[in-house]
DNA sequence: GCCGTTTTCTAGCGGCGCTAGTTATTGAAG
DNA sequence: CTTCAATAACTAGCGCCGCTAGAAAACGGC
């Protein structure tokens, strides 16, 4: 292999990110919408169909930045939760974070959650960072406890469903603070408690 | 006004009725990506042009479907929440008639909270079924919290989660049991657990 | 039976994702 | 230094999209 075939695979690796880049830029400024592969090919300073020779199509492309998501939300996460073994504070860092990283970027957010993808969740083929993020939530939970995943679940969901509604206008977003404090509460609360003695098998068991 | 007129009017008001019933239909079937305006028309056995002499657009289509879920929803939570004193089981009845209905009629449902609309939600011009719907879940806490309609709202946040990450692929489906029993016993639950009587001001204020 | 209004249709615009076929570029052999 | 096969990039175009202008048809009132 010639150093020259080197440099031009070096700069077609450049370019790969570019895209990639300039995808979630654009989206980011403008909304998914607004991402065309004529529009994308444009701001990248090449012809449509260079796209094609990176990717499969524009889902692939879609696809790559989500990956990129997955990255980034698990390092954020990671460093939200310390090291404390009090559970509630270390899930509320952590759900904390997690609305954050939606917020400042709801683009990229939308690409990994929202729109339709093919990226497998909770399979063989997960993006490992994928499964680094969603293991912070379950590290958040007791380790004895084998339901701790099912908490993790709820709780993704719960957040989930908060920056969805909140992203498109269905709720306002300035009551978060609010809603996370009451999520993270009842979410560690120890059901029962000292007004509603609902018998042994609280709620309609499992 | 004449009786031909007459007779045209309604004629028009069942064609109206008729776009959207289509749309959904084929919504349902084939998912939104494949309600166009040409295959509406045809479905309708009239020109696309005729569409829009009956709705502004394609979105306003949609909304009209949305709009027309609001009222089935509301009906449907009205219906499932019994008149029970015991707040956990008429949450645990109402929510899990929401999970249905979104179970049932997907297409339905992604019209409703999951794709971009104008719809305006939690303001004055909301529409009065989805407000009631929306009720329903107030109307299962205590009359006497001020903040119910926060409970409300994460209660729905989290449900409206499981939902959209499930029907996106991004959780399997078959947990929905076990995490709706979840949800309610830890919604329900009371802060602080048996051991910890949070005096006044649990949480941190709202 | 005619005419103005209203309704409906045909045809087309610009933009979409994507691709076939052509041109330009380039590294290496003669 | 020239020539040539291979590679890279482009132009042009396909079938589809949402939407609309202008023609054609249907129809009520006289």
């Amino acid at each position: 292999m010639s150093v020259t075939t080197k440099r031009r695979e070096r700069e077609r690796a450049q370019r790969h990110q570019l895209i990639i880049t300039a995808a979630r830029e654009l989206a980011e400024a403008e909304g998914w919408e607004a991402v065309t592969t004529r529009r994308l090919a444009e701001r990248v300073e090449y012809s449509q169909p260079v796209l094609y020779s990176h990717f499969d199509g524009k889902d692939a492309i879609l696809r790559a930045v989500a990956i990129e998501g997955f990255g980034e939300l698990a390092d954020r996460l990671r460093r939200a939760r310390p090291a404390t073994p009090e559970p509630s504070r270390a899930l509320h860092a952590v759900c904390g974070a997690y609305l954050e990283f939606a917020a400042e970027q709801p683009a990229l957010y939308q690409a990994m959650f929202v729109l339709p993808t093919d990226v497998k969740f909770g399979h063989a083929e997960t993006p490992p960072p994928l499964r680094t993020a969603f293991n912070e939530f379950v590290s958040c939970f007791d380790p004895d406890d084998p339901r701790r995943e099912l908490f993790a679940e709820v709780t993704w969901s719960a957040l989930h469903g908060m920056v969805a509604l909140s992203d498109s206008g269905r709720i306002p977003p300035n009551g978060h603070t609010e809603r996370l404090d009451l999520l993270v509460t009842q979410i560690t609360a120890t059901p029962g408690g000292p007004a509603t003695p609902q018998g042994g098998g609280e709620g309609p068991r499992t």
